[in-house]
DNA sequence: CTCATTAACGCAATTACTTCA
DNA sequence: ATTGAAGTAATTGCGTTAATG
């Protein structure tokens, strides 16, 4: 910390013509890999119609790579802020970036086509965005909770649902059941009986079951055999 | 081949800052 | 002006995976 870091003074975005394809993570953590550059700079702050393409640069990232190769844990762990951040440091008090609406725009529209993204993508939306890698990184990983968070509560208002259903089905069978046991008890042979039991309580066999019922009728005394 | 080490990453939990009612 | 709640950027710690010696 302290240091200068000349990615945060970074104003474009630049993009290397790397050999082969691109293969996450591990490449990375060649250090010293030479690659050819192409350098391509950017405004600072995109026309949207350029921040449009972005989608379609990164997808070709097979050939496309950002003059950024390496990420190691100095930089995941820290957070050197751009010009985009606030800067009231007092006493060594945490800043908390806000960011812009194109930002979060742009953002929300990387996230819907890929929740995830490769270095590539990463530094080329950090180089786009104007911020650090690190903070797209956080962004997206706190974008990923969110999203996750949310799905949670659906499912669990679901489960509720379908708990609350369950439990007033069963409700109505315990009654009916209750019903059928005061009837036998009165007289099963009643006409009530079959006339009160609604079609749902009714017993639904598959074929097979069925036959095996059939013949268990016809020959009683095999059920102990056919069970073996 | 196996093992230890390392780097890079994702995630969960948490902290801390900002905004707004 | 103050305050508490909500939203979210940032941090921390841990687990996993793959490369490497």
């Amino acid at each position: 910390m302290g240091d200068y870091d000349p990615e945060a003074c970074n104003t474009s975005l630049q993009l290397g013509l790397g050999s082969g394809g691109y293969a996450p993570r591990q490449e990375m953590r060649t250090k010293d890999r030479p690659l050819v550059c192409l350098d391509l700079s950017f405004a600072l702050r995109p026309k949207p119609e350029k921040i449009a393409n972005l989608d379609d640069h990164m997808a070709n990232g097979s050939s496309l790579k950002t003059n950024i190769f390496y990420e190691d844990e100095e930089d995941r762990r820290s957070t050197d802020h751009t010009d985009s951040e606030i800067t009231n440091s007092k006493n060594g008090a945490r800043k908390k970036l806000r960011l812009t609406k194109e930002q979060s725009t742009l953002l929300e529209d990387s996230f819907k086509r890929h929740s995830t993204l490769n270095p590539t993508q990463k530094h080329a939306l950090a180089g786009l965005l104007n911020l650090k890698p690190r903070q797209v990184e956080v962004w997206f990983q706190n974008r990923r909770a969110r999203t996750k968070l949310k799905q949670t509560e659906v499912d669990c208002e679901f489960l509720k649902k379908w708990c609350e259903s369950l439990s007033d089905e069963n409700r109505k069978l315990k009654k009916e059941l209750q019903e059928l046991k005061s009837l036998s008890v009165n007289g099963a042979s009643s006409p009530l009986l079959t006339h009160q039991i609604p079609k749902t309580t009714m017993l639904t066999m598959c074929s097979s079951c069925e036959r095996k019922a059939k013949a268990n009728d016809q020959y009683p005394n095999n059920e102990a055999a056919a069970k073996n």
